[in-house]
DNA sequence: GCCGTTTTCGGCCCGACTGTTTTCAGTCG
């Protein structure tokens, strides 16, 4: 690492400053512009930094919504560690904007003129300034644009010492029961005709910013009131006719919106998004002359009568065919060759959210796991599984009293006895979470392995490796021939731990090579692989387990959650092991 | 500031809600 702090994300931060201070100027395009190029950069698998070294300003141009004068900046940024321009900027205007925009309500606009006629700069400042009463006296400003401001502080300094807000994002798996709860209860409120959870939420990104949900009611002010007086709810941002928006006490905003049946489609596809997405089907709807919004999307009308003529809006089906498209399934919606694919009929046929047929990493009272063996079958059939491997640590992590040479055998015997109980209920299979030591070498002999029916190992230690170290490491793992899945592969921890330092292209290429299947790890805050690397296995022909890495038999149920990333990474029912009967899964292993 | 199966110039997604305003600007998604 340089001195100075040049990822991608240091990038994008960067160019999203300077879009939020043209935005205070009141300049118009180039905030969009910028923020655009931030949003390009955040996303990209390559690091800017290497690409300028390597091809310069060129190779930034490549990069979409790049051109020549952002290219310089970040040219600048990577070889001096700063922007004049920026730097420029800042000093024109002096004030913290990032952390005083995330006051709920607070744009450019109304920092702009905080600081102008109050000289507001930071939250302490604005905390002070509305204590005191002098917001309020602000022309655009009054009583209750101070009281929000206050409250949102409070919950801004909250969330930052602890709770699930703080400009964090909500890990999906454990919003998205929150989210169905109030779906549910909206859903039986009289009038209600549908009620659907749309959003980063129905697209299964892995985390999620704020909640939507849409409805179509026959009384829409019940559903509205129904809505804001969800239990949990702190406090109520909006509530209108036909969009409220709640915050509930875990820190999630919800949004809900009411739209007539004719329109039901179009607002589902508009508020599902991703907004890249709309934008390239709007983009499309206006080159055929067309418009698409919420509402519908519509001809322009000829003639002395005017008006718009509605060519669909009704289900997002009807939208796609309009375009000549095939449906495009949400997960697929980021804007990333699905709308080519639709055009082209060429869209992946998604594993099914109820394909799976095992789960190959299951822990138990062996090891750190809650629940025995016997238990974690039974359960594990009640749930529609047939097969299940039975994966405990190794002697390594001690903590969680590992598996060594000895126990592990004797933990076979305990497998076949209860096996022998549950036959023609579910198959249990001999497996392990071996641990990857530090050298790549493994915590149990290849004797013992090559008598397991499947062989999972993964990194649990010396996370901070450098890159070449790192990757070698787990590269020498998967090349031993006994092992047949590399369990949460990155290793990384939703909001909590970084992923280990890898050269994923070197890793996919070894697994394509030595035909070790990679996991899509389950675990809500794990998600690993997630959906890019997903993509890139697809890609390459590399085979994906889904597995629910659970610890207690309540964690089956986090294997949709699994399922969505594999769907988000365009991943077919064939690319998927455990899709397989447990005889034919067990021949894709080596 | 970026971009181009109508364009290298002239466009840039669009509507709801709020608070403050007596007709609208700012924010948000």
């Amino acid at each position: 690492m340089p001195a100075a702090e040049t990822s991608n994300q240091a990038v994008a931060a960067i160019l999203r400053g300077i879009g939020e201070y043209l935005a205070m100027q009141d300049v118009p395009f180039k905030p969009r512009a910028y923020e655009k190029a931030a949003l390009a950069i955040d996303g990209l698998e390559e690091e800017v930094a290497a690409a300028y070294r390597k091809g310069g300003v060129k190779a930034l141009e490549a990069i979409p919504g790049v051109g020549a004068s952002i290219a310089e900046k970040i040219g600048e940024f990577v070889t001096t560690g700063r922007i004049k321009y920026y730097e420029e900027l800042k000093r024109k205007t002096p004030v913290d904007l990032s952390e005083l925009s995330r006051i709920e309500g607070l744009g450019p606009k109304s920092v702009k003129k905080l600081y102008q006629k109050l000289g507001v700069r930071t939250i302490d400042e604005l905390e002070r300034a509305a204590k005191s009463g002098k917001i309020a006296g602000i022309e655009g400003f009054g009583e209750k644009s101070e009281e929000k401001i206050l409250k949102s502080i409070g919950f801004a300094k909250q969330s930052a010492t602890g709770g699930a807000g703080g400009g964090q994002r909500f890990i999906l798996g454990y919003a998205m029961p929150q989210i169905r709860d109030i779906q549910e209860r909206l859903a039986a409120v009289p009038g209600a005709q549908r009620v659907t959870i749309a959003g980063s939420a129905r697209r299964r990104r892995d985390t999620i910013g704020d909640a939507d949900l849409l409805a179509v009611s026959k009384q829409p002010d019940a559903i509205m009131e129904a809505f804001v007086s969800t239990p949990g709810v702190v406090s109520v941002i909006a509530h209108g006719a036909t969009k409220s928006s709640i915050k509930l006490r875990s820190g999630l905003n919800v949004d809900l919106r009411v739209v007539a049946p004719e329109s039901y489609g179009a607002a589902l596809n508009y508020f599902t998004g991703s907004k890249d997405h709309n934008v390239a089907l709007r983009r499309i709807a206006v080159a055929k002359g067309w418009k698409l919004n919420e509402y519908g999307l519509f001809k322009a009308g000829t003639g002395a009568t005017g008006g718009e003529q509605r060519i669909a809006g009704r289900t997002e089906e009807e939208i796609y065919r309009a375009f000549g498209m095939d449906y495009i399934e949400p997960e697929l919606r980021e804007n990333t060759g699905e709308i080519e694919a639709a055009r082209r009929h060429a869209l992946p046929k998604l594993v099914g959210y109820s394909d799976l047929q095992g789960d190959l990493q299951v822990q138990t009272d062996w090891t750190d796991g809650a629940e025995s063996i016997e238990s974690m079958a039974r359960q594990a059939a009640a749930r529609g599984l047939s097969y299940i491997a039975i994966t405990d640590h190794t002697k390594r992590l001690a903590m969680t009293h590992g598996l060594d040479e000895k126990r592990i055998v004797k933990q076979w015997a305990e497998i076949d006895r209860v096996q022998k109980k549950l036959r023609g209920k579910i198959t249990i299979l001999k497996g392990t979470e071996c641990d990857i030591l530090k050298d790549g070498s493994l915590d149990l002999p290849d004797e013992i392995l090559a008598k397991l029916d499947v062989t999972g190992v993964s990194v649990h230690s010396h996370f901070t490796l450098p890159r070449t170290e790192q990757t070698a490491r787990v590269l020498r793992a998967i090349g031993n021939p006994h092992v047949d899945i590399l369990f949460h592969p990155t290793g990384r921890i939703i909001n909590r731990r970084e992923a280990i330092d890898l050269d994923m292209e070197a890793i996919i290429a070894e697994a394509r090579r030595t035909k070790t299947v990679l996991e899509i790890n389950a675990f809500p805050e794990r998600s690993d692989l997630r959906d890019e690397y997903v993509r890139q296995c697809t890609a390459a022909g590399v085979k994906l387990s889904i597995d629910s890495d659970a610890h207690h038999s309540r964690h089956y149920d986090h294997l949709e959650y699994g399922i969505a990333q594999a769907r988000r990474g365009w991943a077919e029912k064939k690319d998927i092991i455990n899709t397989r009967s447990a005889d034919a899964m067990l021949r894709c292993l080596k």
